[in-house]
Order: structure tokens, then sequence, then C-alpha cells
DNA sequence: CGCGGCTTTGATGTTCATCAAGTAAAGTGG
DNA sequence: CCACTTTACTTGATGAACATCAAAGCCGCG
């Protein structure tokens, strides 16, 4: 939170960046040197904020390395959260080619690393690259699909489910690990979920009493993943 | 319902659509005629399946004229609505480029004009005409934009703000009148705003026993919108 | 005509939000 | 570094919002 950003030109390794899958397979060697060249790398320590709904779109970017959270404050002040992405699931193009402000705002909930390209000179290159075109599209597709699955599966959920579908998420999507931290606070739980924060928590203390899990503040430890799953599925 | 649905090839017409500044407004005259050659227009009356849940993709196709319903039915068999779309907010290509099937189900809730075309000839063309897939992304960028909003506006509203909602959604957004017939019954609007059947027309009772709406069955007149408004945003 | 689906209303109970109050943890300024 | 302030977390009590169950009328359709 406190910490400074960094903002450094990098040196140039994407041709060996994981990434390069999601959209860049279509590119060439020399053209990607050519996007490399004016790529910035920029970190973010958890809590900091990305972009910012309501602010102009100049860049194109895309999540290296980290989690976020993509958020919308409505006109009482009230957050809700859109959903969590992970690089792979990177998310901040969302309004990229469809709006000229950013809808939602994007903060790291962990460490983040971004990847920053100039706006004009991506959308200059998707003009003339028709395969990168259609890998961007792809990729942002199969985002914003997930984002709508997600959703509906919780709308259809009551709370002890919904409560249930968020800690597999973490467990299974993004920790693959029964052991984890909890990288948000108990009210984001219930701005995601669209519940108070009180019956957020008082669903976690059930669960524990119940000892399908166990908390050590944010640590959380699923010790009965079969019953969780159960709950999730609602029964 | 029981309509046999018309399957005609379509004299060319393309160059004078409506449609065409949706993603043909960078696609050269020779090139629309091409693709208008082998385009099919296909009618589908109210009620009518126009795409399913599961299946597999073999067209792509968009809206000419009329108004669908985008569902998805979860493992108890109970449907859940996700957003209505009209011709501009197209809606049937949302998995067309990222993945193989139908991820939802599409059903015309107003007899309904839809374009179609063999989608490995749209995604060959998309290869060699950037400009062309840039539209298209921008078009689904700004579709899936709307879905999202939408559902988060509508998560934040209590049962009344939700009803008025959709009330006003119809009034000012599709049909742009004050009286209209409600193209779906009490059951789907529950399903699109999650709630149970019986509250939503409880909601609707209250709201005209309150002389805020009228209603004749199907048929709705808004006569207090401001006070529609002001429950919407809640208050 | 009768069946099934849609609509409507009422009664009842469950789920959840709200209010209140207190503890713990974490950031802030002198 | 300590007092101070704020934010996060927790639990309980209460009432409001909503789902569920039940029953009946309506309408279209085979």
């Amino acid at each position: 939170m406190s910490l400074v950003s960094i903002m450094e030109k990098s040196t140039c390794s994407c041709e060996n960046c994981q990434l390069r899958s999601l959209f860049f397979s279509h590119v060439s060697m020399d053209e990607l040197n050519n996007i490399c060249d004016i790529k910035i790398e920029k970190q973010y320590s958890k809590g900091e904020s990305i972009t910012n709904e309501g602010e102009r779109i100049h860049e194109f970017l895309y999540m290296k390395e980290g989690l976020v959270k993509l958020s919308k404050t409505d006109i009482d002040g009230k957050d809700q959260i859109l959903s969590f992405s992970k690089p792979f699931d990177f998310v901040s193009l969302l309004s990229v080619f469809s709006s000229d402000k950013y809808k939602y705002s994007v903060t790291a909930i962990e460490d983040t690393t971004v990847c920053i390209l100039d706006l004009e000179v991506v959308k200059k290159f998707a003009q003339q690259n028709a395969m990168f075109t259609m890998d961007l599209m792809s990729s942002i597709s199969e985002a914003t699909d997930k984002i709508l699955l997600d959703n509906l599966a919780i709308k259809r959920k009551h709370l002890k489910g919904r409560i249930a579908h968020v800690l597999l998420y973490f467990s299974d999507y993004i920790y693959k690990k029964d052991e984890f931290e909890l990288p948000i606070s108990r009210r984001e739980i219930a701005e995601y979920i669209g519940m108070t924060t009180e019956n957020v928590i008082r669903t976690l203390s059930e669960f524990r009493k119940d000892n399908i899990i166990k908390i050590f503040g944010k640590d959380i430890l699923i010790a009965d993943k079969k019953r969780l799953r159960s709950i999730s599925e609602f029964g």
C-alpha cells in the first residue's frame, strides 16, 4: 500500500514470456521485438489501484503476474466486485475496444506486474495483423464469458453456497491448495457475492464450527472439501 | 411457436441493410457481395429456439430484426435469463470465438429474423481483414459489457427496484413507449432478476394498486414513470 | 371438455439485512 | 515509539424481505 511503484523500461524478454501464447502467438519475432521495445513493465503492491473507473484509456495493458479485482462504485459510494483475475484471465482490456473510458476499476489484491503498451500503437498494429486481432478477440471473449458464467453461478446460490463457491474458487482455481491466505477482506467477499459483511463472517464461523474449514485470521484451511463442494452446489 | 420456420436464400440486399455499420463498415462492396451471396436469412416465430446451450457452433449469426432472450439451464432444470437482445446488441456471437459450443441458449421472444453465415467462411474472412475483425471485436465487447453492467445494476437492487428496472428497460430501451406488450411471462421476469414468480406478480400488483402502472394481462402502461424511476434507483 | 401452463392471492416460515456493541488489528501523527 | 484513530472482524438480537406452500381462477389448445 505504502510502497512506491517501480516503473522501468524492461529488458526485452518477451520471446520467452509465458503470455506469448495469449495473443502474440501469431506475431512474428520481428514484430514482437518492436512491441517489446515500447513495452513498459510496472509493479503494483497489494492494494494499489491500477486503473480507475471513468478514467480515459490511453494504454493497452495485461497482467504478467499477480492477482487483481475488478470493481465498480455505485452512486452511494458502495463498491461491487465483478470478478478477480490472474494472468491469462486478463481483464483490463475489457473496455479497451468498445469505450474510451474505463468502466471498471482494477486494483491489485496481491503484488502484481503489468505490461503496458500504448493503445494507439496496439490499435494500429491490430489493424494490420488480423491473426493478432483474432487472438485478442478470443481472449477477451473467453475472459468475459468466464465472468458472466461465474456471476450466473453465484446468482443462483444462497448465502452458504456463495461463500462455499468463493472458498473453492480461491482454493481450486487461484491457489490450487487447500490452505491459503485469503487475499481479500470479509467486506470484499460481501461486495463480490452481494451480501452483507456480517453474514459473510457468520457463515465462515459456521463453517468453522462444523469443521468444514479452519480459520486463522486471513489464513484458511479447507478441511472437508467434499462437504464444501456439496454446499456450493446446494443441497 | 407452432409456426414452421421459413428458410430461404435472400435476395442480396445487404448494401442497404442497417446492420452494415455493425461490423461491415470496413468491408468493401465487392467483399460484401461475396458475403451476401452465401448469407441465409431465417425467420423465427415468438417462442422458437434459435441456438441451444451445448450445441456445436457451425454458424456465425446476427439478428436483423426481433427480440431474443439469452438463457442457461442449471442442473435442476431451472432457467436463468442472462439478457435480452435486439438487433445491434447482437449476441449469438458471444461464444463464437472462444468456444466451439454454445454456452447459452438463444430463444426468440418476438418474431425474429436472423442472418446466417458459415462460421468457417467468416473466420477465414476475419483472418484476412483486420478492420472487419476489429469492428467485430468492438461489437462483441460492447454487447457483453452491456450485459455485465445490467447484471451489476440488478444485483444491487431489491425486488421492487429490480421490477422497476425491468419495466423501464422495456419501456425506455426496447419499445420507447409508455405502453407496450410485455414479451415475456412473469416467470421469465423472475428468471431474469433472480426472484420468484409469485413475488414478481405481487410487486406488479402493488405497482398497480399504487397507480404507478396499469396492467391488462401482458399489456403494461406506465402511468407514473418518475416514481418508477425513483423506485428503480432505490429510495 | 379437460389438461397443463400461466397468473393471482393468502398464509407461513426461512433467510437475510440492519442495528448495536465490543474486540482486535493496523495505520497515523506527534 | 506510544497514544490515537480508523478500519477490520465478530457476535447477538430484531425485524424486514423474500421463498415456499397451498389453492383457485383463467386461458389456450389438442
